[in-house]
DNA sequence: GCGGATCAC
DNA sequence: TATGGTGATCCGC
């Protein structure tokens, strides 16, 4: 009984803190919180948003558990390495050189260095007379966000020292009720003359006062060693005011040491409820309990908390890193499967428009979904071919939604939110020599060699291992350039046939699961069968297959006898990763492992040893090597066989090629095994289509199996290994995510051709 | 690389 | 009354 009220009490307690009431918020001081939190939980008691926040704390709570066993587990002995590790290094390396090196601290800690960040409201809509005025005082000053910026006036306090006071004069103007914006812009009678001093704490007055002045927005600013500092002290005195810790170690430690690490930024309510249960609740207590921490936490976690309760903080404003990624992302009311897929799209779009405006590829899609009970998922995927285009993102992101739509299914996706993100930029070499497009290379006509920025090679001296190792692209490369100007003759597609296959292939897929109206699309011809049978459907592949495609693309209507179901089901092919081979992530530091051993010999940490367990994580953060493994997540096959031989070639000849952006657009494909030109520009059906012409042998080997044997199991799985190796997982248009593909092992012809 | 989670603004 | 959007990072796998 009294254990469950306890529970109770204490998930309270929790919920309140997630909904973001506690008692660091400003203001809430003198209102009755109690009587606030009672109507908050009544009010949203029962909501689907309620539930999802009392299971996201439930979840940190089994967190908190896990650390707290974790720590009823501790020994002294193991405590007591911990301490010594934990002070001596940090000290040893931060301040022991004190003594040795007197002007370390002030040089290294503590430098002269002031960071203003400035809080104000609005920065958008006078963003460009502050930023002018901020470049003033520091010309690389870093913006934060929409209303927050850190500015380094070391050298500018150092330039203004012998600034005659003329150049320190500023001018009041009086604001006048009675003149409306422009006549006060306008006056310049009520003016007084205001002089300020060349120390950082005038100089920031200064800032503010002009600021004001100008957009007659207060800010508050925070003087301080370093960027956590700073930023904590322009808390201070919000909205309208400064506040300076000197550069020494007595007023930092001072500043810190009864601040609740909640104040911390970084700290959020998770860390901060975390580090409750451990009772640590100030910066003190957190550095008291460095041991322990060190020993509960990751090695960057407790690195993180100890310079944190040491006052430590960035000393340099970082040049504008490069943007890892980008994304958008709606809210929404509960809409139907076919709204999902162009909402989809339009999210695609408004991306590809961003990612245009910044001229950057991406190699990672990532779909964020939200379902109607706050549930958030994400599914990613990468590619080989990095995509900036709607059409190239949507390519991908379609497929992981609809991997999440048949994960439920029959059920509907009930989401409330979906969202695109896509990282895993190429930087500009890559740009410049990113893989040509397999749109390119398809298109008819072309030569692979074709570039502005290189001299036009032959094929011999692009490839040169061609000839003693001729590639199968290569080789129908080659009889595509001969045949190309009379196969481009006869089978060039209308360009208006074009659009409206393309948009009929749009239109169709977001009503899948609708068994209504069905159109089938062969992927041989890409003809389309609107509400055929399917077995007249496959009467019409078995044709173009046997290769009479001609004579049934002019009579489609007809009706065919000896019907032939023709249903395989393809095997994803599961590409195992073998993890072994791969390099260990978890190695730790050597100095971690020394902690966690119980060796009592040597307990005192080298700097030295130190320094290179640093060292040996840089270099554990680096990246792995190329993935060699055709992953089943790439967009089509027919890319990866492009892409392992273009590799090879290009490596063995190293020549690099430039990128053709937008290559999707208005280009027609060749198919390089038939060599016809193609009625789609879809690459997801032209891939179908020389997925077909690849097994075409298989495919009818399978066929006359059918009709021998009679029709095949459609729960069965096809025995034939032939057809499920290597390129039939991504014959499969879902086969995007990881964990799907296993349980997504089967497929109907029906469902793929659609 | 992927997916979940936390955090800041 | 109903509970946002964007970007970064970390951890465990």
């Amino acid at each position: 009984m009294e254990n469950a009220d306890k529970g109770n009490a204490s998930s309270r307690e929790g919920l309140l803190l997630r909904l973001g009431l506690n008692d660091n918020k400003a203001g809430m001081q003198g209102l009755d919180k109690e009587k606030i939190n009672k109507i908050i939980m009544e009010a949203s008691k029962g909501s689907k948003f309620y539930e999802n926040e009392l299971k996201k704390d439930q979840q940190v709570n089994e967190r908190i558990e896990k650390i707290l066993k974790l720590k009823s587990k501790v020994t002294d002995q193991q405590l007591m390495k911990a301490q010594i590790k934990s002070t001596s290094n940090y000290h040893a390396r931060r301040f022991g050189v004190r003594a040795a090196m007197p002007g370390f601290i002030a040089k290294k800690l503590c430098p002269h260095l002031t960071i203003v960040p400035l809080n104000f409201k609005k920065y958008e809509e006078v963003s460009k007379e502050v930023r002018e005025i901020l470049a003033e005082y520091d010309s690389h000053f870093m913006p934060m966000g929409l209303d927050e910026a850190y500015l380094n006036i070391t050298e500018y306090l150092e330039e203004r020292k012998n600034w005659p006071e003329d150049k320190r004069q500023h001018f009041i103007k009086t604001y006048n009720s009675a003149l409306n914006e422009q006549q006060h812009q306008q006056s310049t009678t009520q003016i007084k003359p205001v002089v300020f001093g060349a120390s950082a704490e005038e100089v920031v007055e200064e800032i503010r006062f002009r600021i004001e002045q100008k957009t007659r927005l207060t800010a508050s600013a925070g003087i301080a060693p370093n960027t956590m500092l700073a930023k904590m002290c322009s808390d201070k005195n919000k909205p309208n005011g400064q506040y300076r810790i000197p550069p020494e170690r007595e007023a930092v430690m001072n500043f810190i040491k009864d601040l609740a690490i909640r104040k911390v930024p970084g700290i959020g309510k998770v860390t901060e409820k975390m580090l409750k249960a451990l009772n640590i609740v100030t910066c003190s207590e957190l550095y008291q309990q460095r041991a322990l921490i060190s020993l509960l936490f990751s090695e960057t976690s407790w690195r993180n908390f100890l310079e944190i309760s040491l006052g430590l903080g960035s000393t340099h404003l970082e040049r504008d890193g490069e943007r890892k990624s980008m994304s958008t992302e709606r809210t929404f009311n509960e809409i139907s499967a076919a709204e999902q897929y162009s909402l989809c799209q339009e999210l695609c779009s408004d991306l590809a428009q961003d990612l245009k405006k910044e001229g950057l590829k991406a190699r990672t899609v990532t779909l964020k979904l939200k379902n109607v009970n706050f549930e958030v998922k994400t599914r990613a995927t990468t590619v080989m071919s990095a995509v900036s285009t709607e059409e190239e993102i949507f390519a991908v992101a379609k497929d992981l939604l609809r991997s999440e739509m048949e994960a439920v299914a029959p059920q509907p996706l009930r989401l409330r939110l979906m969202g695109i993100r896509v990282s895993g930029f190429l930087n500009e070499e890559e740009k410049k020599y990113q893989q040509k497009s397999i749109v390119n290379f398809l298109e008819p006509g072309k030569h692979i060699s074709t570039t502005g920025l290189f001299p036009r090679k032959s094929e011999e001296e692009i490839f040169p291992n061609a000839s003693e190792k001729e590639s199968f692209f290569n080789k129908k490369r080659a009889t595509r350039q001969q045949t190309n100007q009379a196969a481009s003759l006869n089978m060039s597609p209308n360009k208006q046939n074009l659009q409206d296959m393309k948009s009929l292939v749009k239109s169709v897929e977001p009503a899948e699961n609708n068994g209504a109206h069905q159109i089938f699309i062969c992927p041989v011809c890409f003809e389309e069968h609107q509400d055929s049978t399917l077995e007249a459907f496959n009467r019409h592949i078995d044709r173009c297959l046997s290769g009479t495609l001609e004579e049934d693309i002019t009579d489609n209507s007809k009706s065919w006898e000896n019907t032939t179901e023709l249903s395989v089901n393809m095997e994803k092919e599961e590409c195992q990763k073998d993890k072994t081979s791969k390099p260990q992530i978890e190695v730790q530091p050597a100095e971690i492992v020394d902690n966690a051993t119980n060796r009592s010999t040597d307990i005192f940490p080298k700097l030295q040893d130190d320094e290179h367990s640093r060292e040996s994580e840089c270099s554990l953060s680096s990246n792995f090597g190329f993935d060699t493994c055709a992953k089943q997540d790439f967009p089509s096959n027919v890319l990866s066989v492009e892409k392992e031989e273009y590799f090879e070639e290009s490596s063995s000849s190293e020549i690099k090629l430039p990128c053709f952006p937008d290559a999707t657009e208005n280009k027609v494909l060749v198919c390089p095994v038939c060599n016809l030109e193609q009625k789609t520009t879809d690459l997801a059906l032209f891939n179908r289509h020389v997925d077909v012409c690849l097994n075409k042998g298989i495919i009818k080997q399978l066929t006359e199996e059918s009709k021998s044997l009679g029709i095949l199991d459609r729960g069965q799985n096809s025995t034939n290994s032939t057809v499920g190796k290597k390129r039939s997982g991504t014959l499969v248009p879902q086969s995007t995510s990881k964990k799907a593909k296993s349980n997504n092992s089967k497929c109907t012809i029906e469902s793929f051709f659609k």
